[in-house]
DNA sequence: GCCATCCTTGCACGTTTGTTCACCCGGCTT
DNA sequence: AAGCCGGGTGAACAAACGTGCAAGGATGGC
């Protein structure tokens, strides 16, 4: 993989510069000048095809942005419904209702990734957890050019067997990429199965050296468990956790996790037993970073994200459309018809959010 | 929904505000989720022309917002060179050498439009020079919402009897339209006819506030005139001065003008007795302005630029490439193939501009 | 030097998009 | 009430666009 990816970075950049300035260049002719592939085709002395090509190419590597300004009168009821409940920066995303839960993750891990740009810069240190919301962001970053940046995992995994997560690394090498950024890896499980484990592990010098950058990020990026919803989060499907795991955190009264570390409704997660063996970072170092992205979709993540806002982990939301109602409707959850249990027996098929 | 026609300039804020916040969410759903329009077309219940036209609507008003990153590496070697030569900030729009004057000027218009949006803010005075290039570029302004700004005319007119340029009011409407700006309007000729007419209206109160404007704006945009390129400048064409004008505008050696303004190579006007009778700024009051755009399309307007760079009446260039390269190319004009001449026997038919 | 491999190109096709047209609907005039 | 707008709608068509594919060229290993 390194032969591989040590040069890919200057392929954009660099080594085909020609390309890129072509890429440029269409860019300006289609869209600042309006004019149609066809003619920028003639301009460029090639054919139609490669200047669709260049544009793609152009927009894929951020070198068009596209943005949209809500006028300063309609800035979306429930974003700044979002911002005065719970003093959270919201980007709501309009996905319609009936969609289903795949539909909503992609749809809102689209707009998220062309939204992340705005939040990473140079000289940063970005955190990122693992899982099925990262994994679908993480194939349609929109690259930024920054200098002296790193991304570091937040907690540990597995392969990704469910369908589309992808193995840690690779998730993260795509966020390096994007941001030209260095990358480091935290290649422990997701949860250890004795915690003794997981203490003598964190003695362990290359460890402590991950943790300390955790400790000093300045943006952190996550979405959030649910272990108790009809899809259970990824986590809860790649045989991480027994049954007994599951009925411990039900007797305990967690309500999600963030990066491996669950909490209740009221943010709390002292007495989880399942955190002694988790590899997420303590709540009070994940809470040091100043911005904390999280993407979330599906109204079944409603009460996990509950409790992560009612632990204070959160700076930053991006949120399906759907859940953000839910989240300003009503206070306490109305959502689930059944109390919590646990997610063994849970078949159904339905799909509806 | 009141009055529809009572209030135009709510037409497209406020009474309709449905519209604009189907535009929003087509415009979200579009470019942020890559949807097609048919998609869109299910979503919102309509079809798919709606969307289409929504879209286009998103875009036209500035709802979307589309900008182009050069890669920090390579930004663009002509405007890097036109900085460290001339101290101005420029944009060089990529337009093929053989495209012709028209095409050119739109094109360029066209991108500048666009582009003029990061120049203007609230509360700033916005100047605006009238003649063809400005015309051009109020058909494609992309609005913008500010709050107490102001445009003021910066030069006067006669009514636009080339094709394709519009009246003086009808183009600072369309600036004032596009960012919601008060217009100030300048009724007299393009030239007196009598020095001492000028002189006399100059006194007048309501003109002397206008003036007051002009000395405290914020911005200015001009395009510059070309007494004795191939394609003269518009104001050349409506008659507007006698071929004495011109031979008098050659004999003191004037290479063009911004704003009806005379000035020589060296951006020397003093002695060049049209500038007695002209309605623009004096020079002096134009370079008070912070910011001066600067609009140039076409070689022929070479040495007029020149001038007006030497005269140090601009901050922003936007100018076509071929010009541009020119203008770096070689200090000196190897451009005209012939001298000065005057444009009285010029009748070549080759169309407006 | 030669081959395997990867990347790029232009064509051809099917899809997606812009635009014209006829039509409808509410408002205002006569 | 009839009649004329101006603005908006969907159907249909033409234009513009994206992409699978096979061919051509470069690259690197052997």
């Amino acid at each position: 993989m390194n032969e591989q990816t040590a040069i890919p970075v200057e392929d954009g950049t660099e080594s085909v510069p020609g390309k890129t300035r072509d890429a440029l260049r269409a860019a300006h002719l289609y869209y600042m000048q309006d004019l149609t592939m066809d003619a920028i085709a003639h301009e460029l002395h090639t054919s139609r095809s490669s200047v669709s090509r260049l544009l793609s190419h152009a927009r894929a590597s951020g070198l068009v942005e596209i943005s949209i300004h809500s006028p300063l009168d309609l800035p979306s009821r429930i974003e700044q419904e979002i911002l005065e409940r719970f003093a959270v920066g919201a980007h709501v995303i309009p996905v319609p209702d009936h969609a289903s839960d795949v539909d909503r993750l992609d749809r809102v891990a689209l707009s998220a990734a062309r939204i992340l740009g705005r939040y990473v810069d140079s000289n940063q240190t970005i955190g990122i957890a693992w899982g099925s919301t990262m994994s679908a962001m993480s194939r349609h970053l929109v690259p930024k050019a920054t200098h002296n940046s790193e991304v570091v995992q937040l907690n540990g995994a597995g392969n990704g067997r469910t369908t589309g997560i992808v193995y840690a690394s690779e998730l993260l090498r795509r966020f390096g990429d994007a941001f030209g950024a260095r990358v480091q890896q935290f290649p422990v499980p997701a949860f250890f199965d004795d915690p003794e484990t997981r203490r003598a592990f964190w003695r362990e010098r290359s460890t402590r050296r991950l943790l300390d950058l955790q400790e000093r990020m300045d943006v952190a990026l996550f979405g959030v468990g649910s272990p108790f919803a009809e899809v259970p989060s990824h986590v809860y499907q790649g045989g991480y956790l027994e049954r007994a795991d599951y009925e411990g955190l039900s007797r305990e009264g967690a309500v999600g996790d963030v990066a491996t570390v669950f909490y209740r409704a009221d943010g709390s997660t002292d007495g989880i037993s399942l955190n002694e063996r988790a590899t997420g970072p303590d709540f009070a170092v994940l809470r040091r970073a100043p911005r904390r992205i999280c993407v979330v979709s599906g109204r079944a993540k409603l009460a996990s994200l509950r409790g992560a806002l009612a632990a204070g982990l959160i700076t930053d939301l991006i949120v399906d459309e759907g859940t953000a109602r839910a989240l300003v409707e009503s206070p306490g959850e109305q959502e689930s018809p059944g109390e919590r249990e646990s997610p063994g027996e849970r078949v159904s098929p339905k799909d509806r959010e």
